[in-house]
DNA sequence: ACTAGCACCTGATCGC
DNA sequence: TGCGATCAGGTGCTAG
């Protein structure tokens, strides 16, 4: 998402939204008013800063905010021609720039939200996620081992921490040698700290690589892939030896997903959830 | 108040 | 060639 807002940001900061249509009402099923309240709210406004928050983007509009969500296959592309399969709304800038959002499951989503210059109602329910100045590692990490469940699950839930997915969850339990399964309420602080800590690392790296995709469905705004998918230790690796000691990683399954570890640098743990 | 589980979708791939 | 099962990076709602 940080990928997709820093290729946003400088193509929509500052100019109009000219016109909007709405191609597919599941993409703007959030908003009470259907397509035609979205479609009113966006048209003719001007575009201030792009912002972000774990996986939610928002673009400050002044009176209003247009928020959108990824969901698992969305995506925003530059300059693309009419008629794309998947394309769910497009938007007309005011230099002639053509912006459209691209989803093929339509779990993502777009939402003109009311609000003016903080963060959208939509969005205030997830906690800061370990980029934005905010973020308070101490306050994360009591949030956390306040939690009753797994530290997986916990890593997952956007109100203990936001940003985290499936991928840098599974990456960063690798990174701390510890079991997806392992009791949140059963860490110390120094070992919930240092998990919070490999979670930022890992997504700082993956930033830095352009972003993690393996398929067409998950590139920047000019359809480009980022490459953090060549450093990754253990997602999509099962049967691939582990790059620490060489055991061959597991895939187990997980809340209808998917966990990947190695199986001796992440014991089971004693007290699991 | 909190947690777990499933519903919401399309499309690619694999085994039979 | 076809058909069903499985898999995919995430919420958001609700039952317990």
């Amino acid at each position: 998402m940080e990928t997709v807002r820093r290729g946003l940001s400088p193509i929509l900061r500052g100019r109009r939204i000219d016109q909007v249509v709405v191609q597919h009402p599941r993409a703007v099923r959030r908003q009470p008013g259907g397509a035609a309240e979205f479609e009113t709210a966006v048209r003719g406004a001007r575009v201030g800063a792009v912002h972000r928050r774990g996986k939610y983007l928002w673009l400050d509009l002044g009176q209003r905010h247009l928020v959108a969500h990824l969901g698992m296959s969305g995506q925003f592309r530059v300059g693309l021609d009419p008629g794309h399969r998947h394309e769910r709304a497009r938007f007309l800038l005011e230099d002639g720039t053509v912006v459209s959002f691209l989803d093929q499951r339509t779990f993502g989503w777009l939402l003109a939200d009311h609000g003016d210059g903080t963060v959208p109602s939509s969005v205030a329910h997830i906690a800061p996620d370990p980029f934005e100045s905010g973020y308070d590692l101490t306050a994360t990490s009591a949030r956390l081992r306040g939690r009753r469940t797994g530290v997986k699950r916990a890593l997952l839930d956007q109100t203990v921490v936001s940003g985290i997915g499936n991928i840098y969850a599974d990456e960063t339990l690798w990174r701390v040698r510890m079991h997806p399964d392992r009791a949140t309420d059963s860490l110390a602080r120094a070992a919930a700290d240092g998990l919070l800590r490999a979670a930022h690392e890992v997504m700082a790296e993956a930033l830095a690589a352009g972003g993690t995709s393996f398929d067409p469905l998950y590139v920047n705004v000019n359809g480009e892939s980022g490459w953090f998918a060549r450093d990754l230790a253990v997602y999509g690796r099962a049967g691939e030896p582990c790059r620490r000691c060489g055991r061959p990683i597991v895939r187990e399954s997980f809340m209808n997903r998917s966990s990947h570890r190695c199986p001796r640098c992440q014991r089971v743990p004693a007290k699991r959830r």
